[in-house]
DNA sequence: GCAACAAATTGGAATGGTTCTAAGTAGCAA
DNA sequence: TTGCTACTTAGAACCATTCCAATTTGTTGC
């Protein structure tokens, strides 16, 4: 047996196989580090690999989901997103273009979010989602920066 | 013609009618101000109003999220709720008991919310969600202190 | 290698909240 | 009245997702 990857490792500890259809699956979804739904998961992954079911690639990407190597991101009732970015971030979901963008959070302001929490309230997971408008020469440079990673 | 009261003010302001359905679907919001789902107000309002249809149940729901006299939420691909509570407020999801609470937000952490985002990003609106257990016992004496309004 | 067994994939049917459609009803304006 | 528009209604349609039953694939013990 070689040297197992991530991906190979983490199911593994779950107790799950590495499939051909997994792998690709998160291959393509660390590939181009966006926010695509499960429908645009199944048209890259069929570039590579033509006789995967749309059912195989929503169990799978559940499957990667509860392995913690992806995250699933919902924006109002619109379909699932899949997202690659396993730090604690927020999203911006720019209401022009429809795409989604990564906004890093500042440890510090996790912890005073958490902390307006009544006594008795124990939140296991916080999520922020900003919504509204990104012009793209601004943002362009302030990603160049480093202050937020782009994501379609 | 009478003084108006605040849902015909606002409809008429937004050049709608005020209908019976309309005003019983927004009376039954205002009095149990917990977040239920279309259905679950379509169960309550036929109480009061046996022959109205889901549809306009849905339909008098997103008149009112339009005239601003009523909030939709969202919690991951549920049916949505909606919020009586106008007031900026974060939600507080019990995955335990599936319950919805508010949690209020104080003024100066939402300035320092907005503030992590990098220029040209321009923000409408921002959503705060947490999901956990909140225990019964000191949520309610938590409530009675004012820290935290209830809703199923 | 070969059974036996379990895990994973597959196509297609089913689900369910929401939206759409077309027909009917109700209120307002000339 | 008559017309005009807004509103309501029942039921069909939509569509992302889940379920199902059948098949394929992989693993384990011999
Ligand atoms: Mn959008
Ligand atoms: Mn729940
Ligand atoms: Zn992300
Ligand atoms: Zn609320």
């Amino acid at each position: 047996m070689a040297a197992p990857d991530a991906l190979a490792q983490r199911l593994a500890d779950s107790g799950l196989r590495s499939t051909p259809q997994r792998e690709v699956i998160y291959d393509v979804i660390l590939r181009k580090r966006d926010h695509p739904t499960a429908d645009e998961v199944y048209a890259r992954v069929r570039a590579d690999m033509p006789s995967i079911s749309l059912a195989t690639v929503y169990n799978c990407l559940e499957t990667l989901v509860q392995c913690d190597l992806v995250r699933a991101v919902n924006f109002e009732r619109a379909p699932t997103r899949y997202c690659p970015n396993l730090h604690p971030h927020a999203h911006f979901h720019d209401e022009q273009s429809g795409s989604i963008h990564d906004i890093q959070l500042p440890a510090e302001l996790l912890e005073k979010i958490s902390s307006v929490l009544p006594a008795g309230y124990d939140a296991k997971s916080v999520q922020i989602t900003f919504r509204g408008s990104a012009s793209s020469p601004r943002l362009e440079s302030a990603e160049r920066r480093g202050k937020a990673q782009p994501a379609a």
